[in-house]
DNA sequence: ATGGAGTTGGAACGTCTGTTCGCCAGCAGC
DNA sequence: GCTGCTGGCGAACAGACGTTCCAACTCCAT
């Protein structure tokens, strides 16, 4: 990464600045006159550059759609205990997080080393997988997933759905296209599967995949 | 604090949820969209109420303008750690593990928590999988395949085997016919391949793999 | 029923905010 | 001189977004 001008160097630091006082993220307009700069426009050019040199990320036309990069909290979480709340399978109903039951002292856990923990790390659970059904996602009988509830998925996150219509469950990768919604199988060699995207509810996305096998 | 509503419980996971996603925080309407309410009046009313609750703070006039209040780390217990040694490909030769690289400061490793930990943890290895070449023993690229040195495998345990004349790596399940060895894939859809003893070279035993996905 | 409190639905208003466009100043190379 | 490049400026546009108002609906005690 090449040296920052000093423009870009005082946007980046009243970012994160603000970001120590504030959870949400400043708007242009805001970083304008953090930085007494006379335009919109100037700010916008240098985040632009900032976001080329991979400073930060930026989701267009989203207000205050700015995240830094390498922005990770990470206290050196040692060993993370996650809840097995249930089982998934094709055809069942998918067991549905609810804080009530990770209170409960009879449920399993499983323990999620450090490379293995998100950097999101809350209210994560875990589900074993029954069955076969899951095989074009690479998820064999038995194996363990850990799933973070996730508010709207992005492209090319595998995600735990449900497909209403069909009352299954199901691993897949996850593709907005318009109104539907494609789910791509993790193994390259099968296809994918189309739905209306009211035809599907996500529960979470996939964050590990855990397979025991001794 | 009184127990919320489950409108209003909804609408704090939703909130939580969406944080774990990205850095900055949910507008009125993707709250509206992601909790399936018809109305953004219903999530202001509803917004409202959890700030008077002090489960979040809200920034009047300001886009995406919501604070969660309260955020905690966790606990933590005993791990192992195992150096990663090498990576796995079909077509490249498979590191053999010994004693004295494990030393070596530089190595990679992954921590096993207690749940994937074999009874037998000793001279433990894992190698990182490259390419599509295992799809058929269901592992990913970029998966962490956790191995423990074996003399004789069993009928069954699924083993790092090294094909000599085809000079390629290969995870399968190992099944002893007379003379000769068949080697199952994980995945029940794709067929077994039988090969000579002679040919066969057997690395480790498949203990645990790992996949990480965020 | 009856009324009121709690909640939802629909729509509109006005501001907030990202984005774009044209223009200008310096500066290096030819 | 001309040209291209970098950086800054100001204004305006369009869409994102918080907020408000009002009608309607549910539920429950009266």
């Amino acid at each position: 990464m090449p040296p920052l001008r000093p423009r870009q160097q005082q946007i980046l630091d009243f970012i994160r600045a603000y970001r120590a006082d504030h959870s949400y993220m400043p708007s242009v307009r805001e970083i304008q006159a953090g930085c007494t700069i006379s335009s919109t426009s100037v700010v916008d050019y240098n985040v632009r550059i900032l976001e080329r040199e991979g400073y930060l990320r930026r989701s267009p036309d989203i207000s205050r759609g700015i995240e830094l990069v390498g922005d990770e909290p990470e206290p050196a979480v040692e060993l993370i205990s996650v809840p097995i709340i249930g089982a998934i399978a094709a055809g069942s109903p998918m067991p549905v997080p609810e804080a009530a039951q990770w209170a409960a002292e009879d449920v399993e856990t499983v323990s999620l080393p450090p490379e293995l923990t998100p950097r999101q790390a809350e209210n994560l659970y875990a589900l074993r997988v029954k069955g076969y059904s899951m095989i074009d996602a690479l998820i064999d009988d038995g194996d363990i997933v850990v799933l973070r509830p996730t508010a709207d998925p992005r492209d090319g996150d595998m995600v735990a759905a449900w497909l209403k219509l069909e009352e299954e469950a199901t691993l897949k990768r996850f593709y907005r296209e318009g109104d539907r919604i494609r789910l791509q199988p993790a193994n390259v060699q099968m296809e994918p599967i189309v739905v209306p995207a009211e035809n599907v509810a996500v529960y979470g996305k996939v964050v590990a995949v855990i397979r025991r096998l001794e």
